[in-house]
DNA sequence: CCGAAATAGTTTATCGTTAAACTAATATTA
DNA sequence: TAATATTAGTTTAACGATAAACTATTTCGG
């Protein structure tokens, strides 16, 4: 018995250990899941956006990049890369060849229909996004961009020093 | 044969479609990814960020909730918060009730032991946010966070409208 | 040169998430 | 009040991610 079916405020906390920083990470996991969601909802053909990204980079930047430079560049493991070539080989998005250099690895580029369907989703995810831009003003994000990057960098750096 | 081995620049886009909203979103979903990996390999007994959220939303807010205003809160399916408070419950870190006033629902709310996890948890995790907080100053999140809130909720409420 | 260490990529197990189908209970309304 | 619609919660299938173990090459050092 006790007082024990009400039992709210003596678990609550009083003392503000709930800065900025960690409301901070709170909005941005959040907002990674919905606009995930989101986009891949218009993304043609099940596109998802792990696939999107690496026909972007591609698209972008063109040339051609070993998978662990595209993992590297996506900041996944590789694992993951491999799981993310392997569909878009399947699909025909990209091509993959052993690298004649090197007997490990193996080079990876864009092909045209892997060109074409990128196009494809930039329009299907164009609307969106603009909408977006109209809500907040374009400069809202290209203000927000550095910090960002700078804490994206950051973080990439920590994961691979163990002890800091 | 033709020009089939180097064909990288032709496929290449000239213009700018790749205005600082992509380049936006592109780092929320790689932070996103990092922070939470980062924080799940310091946070005890395995605990995962799905779980410490709740832990922590209970622990600053007081109280009770059924899993649908869980669900609401996080930002989250129904599916998705059936899971964490399953796993939440059967390490009794919640204690689940049915709700007296409605068949179908369920009441919530922490432990005392749950509170306690909920502190380890946050003195686990604390070094690394200071780390981040002393790299940017604690400011420069406080700045970004209300951008970031608006777009959450805009992304929110996106979601709950089919056709926009 | 040859054995050890590093590197490229794959595989397996585990996990959290969404979407959609499903059960059970409550509201609505005709 | 009886039929219908809505709501709470669960379950299943599919998917992308990590971490860690594993294979196959290449590089490096003695």
């Amino acid at each position: 018995m006790a007082t024990r079916d009400t039992a709210p405020e003596s678990l609550m906390i009083k003392q503000n250990d709930d800065p900025g920083i960690f409301a901070f990470f709170n909005e941005i996991g959040i907002i990674a899941q919905l606009s995930q969601t989101s986009l891949e909802r218009n993304l043609p053909d099940g596109l998802k956006m792990a696939h999107f990204v690496v026909l972007n980079h591609f698209a972008r930047l063109g040339g051609e990049r070993s998978p662990a430079e595209l993992a590297e560049a996506m900041q996944v493991t590789r694992g993951a890369m491999t799981n993310t070539v392997r569909k878009l080989q399947t699909r025909g998005l990209i091509d993959v060849q052993p690298d004649p250099q090197d007997g490990r690895g193996k080079r990876v580029r864009l092909t045209e229909e892997g060109l074409e369907v990128r196009k494809e989703a930039i329009a299907a995810i164009g609307p969106m996004l603009k909408d977006i831009e109209r809500q907040f003003g374009a400069g809202a994000f290209e203000t927000a961009l550095p910090l960002l990057q700078a804490l994206r960098k950051f973080l990439d750096t920590a994961r691979n020093s163990p002890t800091t």
